[in-house]
DNA sequence: GGCATTTGACCCGG
DNA sequence: CCGGGTCAAATGCC
């Protein structure tokens, strides 16, 4: 167990040390003032995963102090935990290749659980939370819905981090590696979605206060998933794919990936194929 | 049977 | 009251 903890711990602060660089080398960057502001929040919720993991191991189960009254059902918890979780949005632009939104894969396993028309908007807005929610209490959610100007637009937000980890390589956790920092852990460049473009992201900070989940993180968010170190080299999988947001989140304006965003697809032929009832 | 999606109902904040 | 977000039963898929 200790190991484990141990080891949570360690890829927390590679985390938060990676992230640093990452802002360091934004510092120079006067572009991207949002994407700076992800950096710093993802790693401070890196150092208040360390802290809870010290805190864990120092006082057995710290529990959450701050919890008021209690006696509100569930629901009222999980409420106000949804209210206070960070947001943030890309634009994602899909080429011809990539079939639906179910496609947009992040890296990240995600169950659809609710779908709603939203007004003025010519597309549903589909709503997802990781999969791993009730085994390891990954709060993680996103709401994905295709602009209605441009269909090969979907605006993708995500609200929460993803404590679990979920290294399924055959899921595509390769995202797209673009520019910068080729860390190629393991196997991880898998081509399977090029299709990312352009995509901009803004951050939303309706964290008030800024410090969500300080007083309570979910209670079993502080340590990833055994399978995720299991695999060997791979304990920075996690790492990996939450910078995959940090990644997606750079090329905010004008980066040229490899593939160019010309060539990406030119015609689209989506709506041939009913995409999306 | 187990897991994912669909879909209308429900909840809650503005 | 309205609209966005979530729940949960029904349904589908493997």
């Amino acid at each position: 167990m200790e190991e484990w903890e141990q080891k949570c711990l360690i890829n927390e602060l590679l985390q938060g040390r990676e992230l640093a660089m990452q802002l360091q080398a934004h510092l120079n960057l006067p572009s991207c003032n949002e994407t700076r502001e992800l950096l710093l929040q993802q790693i401070q919720a890196s150092y208040d995963k360390a802290l809870s993991l010290l805190h864990y191991k120092a006082t057995g189960t710290s529990d959450t102090i701050d919890q008021p009254p209690q006696s509100l059902p569930v629901r009222d918890a999980a409420t106000v935990q949804r209210k206070s979780l960070p947001r943030w949005t890309h634009q994602v632009r899909v080429g011809p290749g990539t079939a639906m939104e179910g496609n947009l894969n992040d890296g990240f396993s995600w169950r659809k659980y609710g779908q709603k028309d939203i007004l003025g908007a010519k597309y549903p807005r589909g709503y997802y939370r990781c999969t791993h929610r009730n085994v390891q209490g990954c709060l993680a959610t996103k709401q994905v819905q295709r602009s209605d100007g441009d269909p090969t637009i979907f605006d993708v937000s995500y609200r929460g981090r993803h404590t679990c980890s979920n290294n399924n390589q055959e899921q595509g956790t390769g995202t797209i590696e673009p520019y910068q920092q080729q860390q190629h852990i393991g196997n991880q460049t898998c081509p399977l979605f090029p299709n990312y473009l352009s995509l901009n992201i803004k951050v939303e900070n309706d964290v008030g206060d800024g410090n969500y989940e300080t007083g309570n993180l979910s209670p079993t968010s502080t340590c990833p998933n055994p399978t995720g170190v299991m695999n060997n080299g791979s304990t920075s999988v996690a790492i990996e794919s939450e910078f995959t947001e940090i990644i997606q989140a750079a090329p905010t304006v004008g980066l040229e990936f490899p593939f160019g965003n010309a060539g990406l697809d030119p015609n689209f032929t989506f709506d041939d194929n009913g995409f999306f009832s």
